[in-house]
RNA sequence: GGCGGCAUAGCCAAGUGGCUAAGGCAGCGGUCUGCAAAACCGUUAUUCUCCGGUUCAAAUCCGGAUGCCGCCUCCA
């Protein structure tokens, strides 16, 4: 199936055709870095993440880059406020940044260029837009004209006389027209700077994208993302700038995803509602935060709330358990010795149809638009499909057995690597999310297993009043406990 | 003021012209269990904010109303 994409620039969605047979070149604007990523950073980052690594496994050869804007008046700010350089600012950031992505388990892209060593490429194609006349000076400034592009606004459907009507636009009496924005900005008393043809200055934030994503990328290439607080002025001045210049359309499909939320309102700093990826993953797994990410459709707004996530995690709990008793009941198997060689039987052999099946939904829904929340209703299809297999192959053969878990553990594979999650074992995830649940309720791990070692010495003994008994003081700790044949496991509800 | 988006069960959320309106969380009944938990089976929207219209057929298209939100200023 052809992969669907909807293009921000047409509000339509459309069928991938790129440029080179089976090669997919993806711009997505980066961060500027003078604060720590927060939930909404990590949106689009594990959004791109995911388009990247299913557009990879459907063949794609994918080169992904993503900027870090590395010189900036936020930068700059910054870097006074603490008396520090703003490579200082600039490093500490994006190692900050490359650190939080790390551990939401986003691939580093293919390439990750720095606006600050680039200026040489910003600085020829401001002169191109000078030259042809697209760009004028103003003491030391270099301004785009938006009046000599004509398709100025088509992409984010817009016309100048309505914004200008909108006089919401600030008058700079060096512009000529209030919506031209700087290419070029003439460098203040003690603030960073190049040497240009206009003098000292450093670079307006658009002109970086254009020269960055056309030396990586080349004048036209396949999609470009970001926030969609981006499609306007960002990337309607991106596109003006390079296609004045080269007279070619930067990218031929815009990928915008939509906003994280606090309280059904924009989070933004002015209104103190900022969550940070740090202190978020303090409290969930990273796991748990990219599939409620995922479990929206990368166009509609999120409400990112502590019981969110927390319903968030019953839901990928519900998975590992289902993983984990698939390794266990696999190790057995295993352990059990050789396989006999007769064939599998029907019901098998439908139980393994199925699970291929759900990996083929799973495929279209992301073929579709990248539809993660419609592919992740097949992987807990495909969960329930698991566990009803536990209970129906409690007298299959091992060959049955180990054929039938194998198929679903490869249909889990798949759906791990492109989401993302499912990557550690299953034993691992339990004890990494009992030891953050402990800590966030204050518990103390030793002072529950001390009184399950009771409990299950009383019901050895049968004495269920005082097994119970504990385990209600336990339930009251938010203790849950689960008794299987042999042993007692316990989670933190 | 200009432009745009959204409204689906108690909550979250897919689905955008036609089989029984995915899935998750929560709840309820049954199986299992010493009892539970987990899991399984069943169940929870005759209906998709409201009002009109188009169509043999609409949650899905069109018009209108109401509500919420975003962009137009740095912003993911």
């Amino acid at each position: 199936m052809p992969q669907k994409i909807y293009n921000s620039a047409t509000r339509k969605k459309e069928t991938l055709k790129t440029v080179q047979e089976r090669k997919v070149g993806i711009y997505v604007c980066g961060i500027t870095a003078y604060d720590a990523c927060h939930i909404g950073h990590a949106r689009g980052a594990v959004f791109f993440d995911v388009v990247v690594r299913h557009l990879r496994s459907q063949g794609y050869e994918v080169v992904y880059v993503k900027n870090f804007t590395d010189i900036d008046d936020k930068i700059i700010d910054r870097a006074k406020k603490e008396g520090v350089s703003i490579g200082e600012i600039s490093k500490r950031y994006i190692a900050m940044h490359d650190e939080d992505m790390a551990a939401l388990n986003v691939l580093t892209p293919t390439l990750t260029p720095k606006a600050t060593e680039h200026v040489p490429d910003m600085i020829a194609l401001i002169s191109v837009l000078v030259e042809k006349g697209y760009a004028y000076t103003a003491d030391g400034d270099v301004y785009f004209a938006v009046e000599k592009f004509p398709l100025y606004g088509a992409n984010s459907g817009r016309n100048l006389e309505d914004m200008i009507a909108g006089a919401r636009v600030d008058i700079s009496d060096k512009k000529k027209n209030p919506l031209d924005f700087a290419l070029w900005k003439a460098s203040k008393e003690g603030e960073p700077y190049w040497e240009s043809p206009w003098g000292r200055g450093r670079p307006g934030w658009h002109i970086e994208c254009s020269a960055m994503s056309r030396r990586y990328l080349g004048e036209t290439f396949d999609i470009h993302g970001g926030g969609e607080d981006l499609i306007f002025p960002h990337h309607e001045n991106e596109i003006a700038q390079s296609q004045a210049a080269t007279g070619k359309p930067p990218a031929n499909y815009w990928l915008h995803n939509g906003f994280v939320r606090i309280n059904s309102e924009k989070m933004s700093k002015s209104l103190g509602n900022v969550f940070s990826v740090r202190e978020i993953l303090k409290k969930h797994h990273p796991e748990v935060v990219r599939l409620f990410i995922l479990q929206s459709h990368y166009r509609s707004p999120i409400d990112f709330s502590e019981s969110y996530l927390a319903e968030t995690r019953s839901a990928l709990v519900r998975c590992y358990t289902a993983l984990r008793i698939k390794k266990e009941m696999l190790a057995k198997l295993s352990v059990a010795g050789s396989l006999p060689e007769d064939k599998i039987s029907a019901p098998a052999r439908d139980y393994i149809k199925q699970f291929k099946q759900m990996e083929e939904n799973f495929d279209k829904a992301l073929d579709d638009d990248f539809n993660t929340a419609g592919a992740l209703g097949y992987v807990f299809e495909a969960v329930r499909m698991l566990n009803n297999y536990f209970m129906a192959a409690k007298n299959a053969s091992p060959t049955d057995k180990i054929k039938t878990l194998t198929a679903a553990g490869k249909s889990f594979e798949h759906f791990g690597a492109v989401l993302g999650i499912f990557q550690v074992d299953p034993d691992d995830f339990f004890i990494s999310d009992n030891e953050r649940e402990l800590r966030k309720r204050d518990l103390d791990r030793e002072e529950i297993e001390k009184l399950i070692t009771q409990r299950t010495a009383a019901r050895k003994n049968k004495d269920w009043a005082k097994a119970d008994a504990i385990r209600e003081s336990l339930a009251r700790m938010g203790v849950s406990v689960k008794d299987t044949s042999n042993t007692t496991t316990w989670i933190i509800e």
